[in-house]
Parts: C-alpha cells; structure tokens; sequence
DNA sequence: TGCATTTTTCTTGTCGACATATAAAATACA
DNA sequence: TGTATTTTATATGTCGACAAGAAAAATGCA
C-alpha cells in the first residue's frame, strides 16, 4: 500500500500547522510570489495546506501584526502593497538601522558571529557570480542581519529585519528590471564593513554602513525616478 | 423583561472580540496588572470575556507576535519578563528613537500636530501635579507618541511605541519605590522639545531629546544599581 | 432604461467538541 | 526509601459547522 493509498494521515506534526502556513506565505509575499495588493482565501489556504481554517487564521493574524497583510473587517484580507509614496521613511529608516546594527556589531561581536557573517557574504559573492538575482537579494538581507545578531540588541534587530524583509520586495522588482555592475561593488563593500567590524573599529563600522546604505538608496531612487510612474503602481 | 433575564443575549459585535480581548489585556500586562511570569490559561479567559477560545487565542498571538507574552508549545502561555541583565539594549534603542523621532517631528510637523501634542503636555503636566504615577507613566509615554507620529515615519513610530510599552513596565516599578521631584524636570524639558519641533530647528530637537532621554535612563539606572537585586529581580 | 430594494452568494467570525502532548500524580520495583 | 515507570489530569492544537456581514446579483417599479 503506497502513501497515497491511504486517505486520512495526518503526517503533520501537533503544532506546526501555524508555522508551516506563516513561513511559506511570509516567503511568498517577499519573493512577490503573492503580488502586493492580491487577495488572500481563508478556504482556499485551507485546502492548499489541507488543515483546517483555524490555524490558517493564526497565521494570518501574525502575518498582519506584521504588516504583510492587512485585513478588511469581515472582508477578504489582502497582501500589503508597497507604498511608493513614502519610500523616503522607508529608506530614513533602512540606513539609520544598517548604521546603528554595524556600530553594535562592532562593540559586541563574538569571534563566532564573524564566521557566520563571513559564509552569508561568501554565499552572497556566489549569488553575484552566477547572477542569481533572487539569491543575490536573499543573501544580502541575511549577510546585514546576521551583523544585527551580532550586535546584540533584539529591538534593532527584529525593526531591521523587518526592513530588510520589506526591501527584499523592492528589490525584487530592481532586479526585475535592471541588471548592472553594482553587486560587485556592494560585495567589495561588504568586504570593508567586515573587516572594520573585526577590528571593533566603531566609527569606520559607522561610516562604511552608511555610505553602503546611502549608496543602495541612491540607485534605487534613480531607478524609480526614471522609470514611468505607471510602470511601477502595483 | 429586564436585560438580565434574557440569557442568550450575545451584546457584542462581530468581530469585536479579539480587539477587546487584546486592548484589555495589553493593559494589564502594561500596567503590571498581570505580573511579568505569570501563567495565562485560555480557558480562563473564555469564561471571563464570554466567548470561544478562538477570537482568545488570536488575540494572544497578536500579543506574542509583539513580544508582550511568550507561548510555550502544548504548554500554557505566560507574560513575557522584563529583562534586567539588558536593560542596556532597551536604553540604548530608546534613547535613539527619542532622537529620530523628535528630529523628524521638527521637520515633518504640521500645524495640527501641535495641538495633539500639546494636549498631552497639559495632560502631563496635570498628573505630576496630581501625583498619580500611573497616570503620569501613560500620558508620558503618549506626548512622546504624539511626537512620533508629527514625524510621519510609521517604522520608527511602531519601534518606539513597543520601547514606550515596555518603559511603562519598566517606570512602573521605578514610581512603585520613589516618588521624586524629576517629574517636574521633565515636563519644563517636554516644554523645551515643543518649541524646538515648532521652531523646526532640528539640530535643537536632536541635542534635547537626546538629553531628555539620557536623563531619564540615569535616573532609572541608578535607581536599579541602588535597589537590592533580589528586590526587583521578577 | 435607470434607480431603489430585495434576494442571493460568499467569506469571514465564532462556537463547541475532540485529539494530543506535557506535566503531575500514582504506582511499581529494587 | 528512592528511583523508574505507568497512569491520570489538564491545557493546548485542531477540526467541522453554524451564523452574521458585506458585496454581488436579481428583482421591482417608475
């Protein structure tokens, strides 16, 4: 008798129903799998993951005090959209996060968060290589957030992260869209900001992070200032 | 008839139930109503707030999802401690969301903004005056609310509500013990950060919040240096 | 035809019940 | 008596079903 002979196993350990469901769709809102401004089916996700709408629903609830979705009283609950609007808190925010985790990083790192930082920024120099622009970005956000880790501090951490997750969607549509030279140089960078770290070396950790950070910014503000304004609304 | 007679009367609207559940329960959590360790049973909660666990639970993941309490698998759930040994972390994330908020007040402010803010001044000003602590804790953490939200950046506001949050915790058991004459203090300085956002003089709102907040950490630090450990520790 | 009103449909919000994992209690055994 | 094992108790995780709103469709009326 094969397993799909038989009709009702569980096979889905008590507990990690929220988790599995938050994950991947957390995953697929990021990687825009799930366009911004989509439609999310309560039912639909019920018999996707085949559970039950309950657990599905907690998941939910966390994706939203999030900000991934939001949810329109006894309506449908949709996929945030990104708001191109206010693009300059978003990034007021990244650098300011991307300045304060290197400088934490540099006063509080242990030799241990150096050879994690050091394999993301090996897998994100690879992504580069092979021109994976999915993993280019995925990398990216985990080479700058395993430096928060190593900064120690959890509320930065975690308001960073969720920044990071916020531009991997932005970024997603970047590289949509252009393909150019600056990874290269962003790996270079993350080089320097390394090594500034390793020397526990506050102020240039100060200064690489923010020219990094600045540096981002600039070339996805004049590629959005270029491109036609209805080319890019949802 | 009267209202009591009648049994069945459901008196709440749908989808009513996991805000109520979860405002009343931020409170209390806040206000140390509910002490930090202490158990959660949603079986408990059903019964006082008259409703499934289902709305209950939802509630109580939102709860988790913004750290306010912390869910043990299969096992119940319970109020998240206040962590002492990095209290260094909270200040350090307070003190620069103080900075960036109150700067982009001065320069993102509008007329109306003002207003709100100057309410919760008054408001301030009248609970020292009155010498409720607890009050004084909620209308402080509000005015400097205010001032997160006249700067217009929804990252740095939702990062420096959750600090605030866990401030009110923090102070109340700092106004538990002392009552001092720093709350006086506090509010010419509130008074000082109003007109520098209304000047729009930002380099003036950066150097006194940033006294404001460092005032306020050295007061509570050497409070906690002062008290015996086994004093506060829970 | 155009608009207001009623009906239908569809999705969410809530409920009560069952299943299961963990801790505590009880038992067995050396 | 002390430890290991089994049993029980209890709170959680999940389920299927019903009820209530809101939008869409259908109907009525001028």
């Amino acid at each position: 008798m094969t397993n799909s002979d038989s009709i009702s196993v569980p096979e889905r350990k008590r507990g990690s129903g929220v988790k599995v469901v938050y994950d991947l769709l957390r995953d697929e809102i990021l990687d825009l799998k799930l366009a911004p401004g989509s439609l999310i089916d309560e039912v639909q996700l019920a018999e996707r993951f085949k559970m039950s709408r309950t657990p599905i629903r907690e998941a939910l609830v966390r994706l939203a005090s999030e900000g991934l979705i939001e949810t329109l009283p006894n309506r449908s609950t949709m996929v945030s959209n990104i708001d191109f609007l206010n693009l300059n808190t978003f990034f007021d925010a990244l650098v300011l996060m991307y300045r304060a985790t290197t400088r934490l990083a540099a006063q509080h790192h242990r030799p241990e968060d150096l050879a994690i930082i050091r394999g993301f920024h090996e897998d994100y120099a690879e992504a580069v290589k092979a021109r994976d622009t999915l993993a280019m970005i995925a990398t990216n956000a985990a080479f700058h957030a395993a430096i928060a880790e190593a900064g120690r501090n959890p509320y930065f951490t975690s308001l960073f992260r969720r920044l990071l997750d916020e531009g991997r969607r932005i970024l997603s549509l970047y590289y949509k869209s252009y393909e150019d030279q600056f990874p290269q140089r962003f790996v270079d960078e993350h080089a320097e900001i390394i090594a500034a770290i390793e020397a526990r070396d506050i102020e240039a950790a100060d200064r690489l992070s923010k020219a990094h950070a600045e540096l981002i910014v600039s070339q996805v503000l004049k590629l959005f200032s270029r491109k036609d304004q209805f080319d890019i609304a949802l």
